[in-house]
DNA sequence: CCAGACGTTGTT
DNA sequence: GTCTGG
DNA sequence: CCAGACGTTGTT
DNA sequence: GTCTGG
């Protein structure tokens, strides 16, 4: 799967790597894992109770705090909802550093076998109906090594699709309505009940999911047309 | 104890 | 850094 | 996530 | 098949 979210994201420049000028952001359709996205964390020193959020470059897959500098791979693209608390590469993340990536919606790739046994990857666009923007759950990392990695990084968690997805794949982001975001992103550990309650699928109802082209399929690709209903 | 992995998705 | 496997 | 590349010595 | 790049 993919949550190759809309967000609008952008190249940062050189100085201020992880500060995002709004002025300068441009939009994106079609963001893929290693690249940079838009991030809302909390703001060093926020006091308990009276949270402060700020909003930072991430670079989407994970490169986990005991790792030396940017690993060969991409990161660690997506976490599991059921699992994120206990994992080794996210537990002090979870613990402590989550986050929400805004977007006006992302993708999931439906694979299917033709009759003749070939695999054809269709990608669907999912949004909240009115347009508003989702709030994907994710943690980050600050960036290890010395000097290079200029920014920190994130991945995605993920929770089993609701209905309006399962047709389309098995997995979802995990999508956090706006009256958990304080909880979400206090800088401090959840407890169990929250947890459990804020890491789940979305409701059946809040997504509206529709076949586009395969030209998202191009990583390259990108433009308001991608996500344009497939036959409009 | 030390060495080596540490993640997910999807594919076989 | 911390957990798992040997 | 998907798309696209994947390699060196030595020869033309 | 597997890795890298976007």
């Amino acid at each position: 799967m993919s949550e190759d979210a809309t967000a609008r994201s952008d190249s940062p420049g050189s100085p201020d790597a992880g500060e995002v000028r709004l002025a300068e952001v441009e939009p994106r359709w079609n963001i893929s894992p290693s690249q940079p996205v838009i991030a809302v964390i909390a703001a060093s020193g926020s006091p308990a109770g009276a949270l402060t959020r700020k909003l930072v470059w991430l670079r989407w897959g994970l490169v986990p705090p005991w790792a030396k500098s940017q690993p060969a791979g991409r990161g660690l693209v997506n976490a599991r909802a059921e699992t994120v608390a206990s994992k080794p590469s996210f537990r002090s993340a979870f613990a402590a550093r989550r986050c929400i990536l805004p977007a006006d919606g992302f993708y999931e790739w439906q694979v299917t076998e033709d009759v003749a046994g070939r695999r054809t990857k269709n990608p669907y666009y999912a949004r909240a109906p009115g347009g508003d923007l989702l709030a994907l759950a994710a943690v980050w990392e600050e960036p290890n090594g010395p000097v290079g990695a200029p920014l920190g990084s994130c991945a995605v968690i993920t929770a089993p699709a609701n209905a309006a997805l399962a047709q389309v794949h098995d997995r979802m982001p995990v999508l956090l309505p706006s009256a958990s975001w304080a909880r979400w992103l206090a800088p401090e550990p959840l407890d169990e009940a929250s947890h459990r309650e804020l890491l789940r699928p979305a409701p059946d109802g809040l997504l509206v999911v529709e076949q586009v082209s395969t030209e998202v399929n191009n990583p390259r690709a990108d433009g308001p047309s991608l996500i344009r209903a497939a036959g409009t």
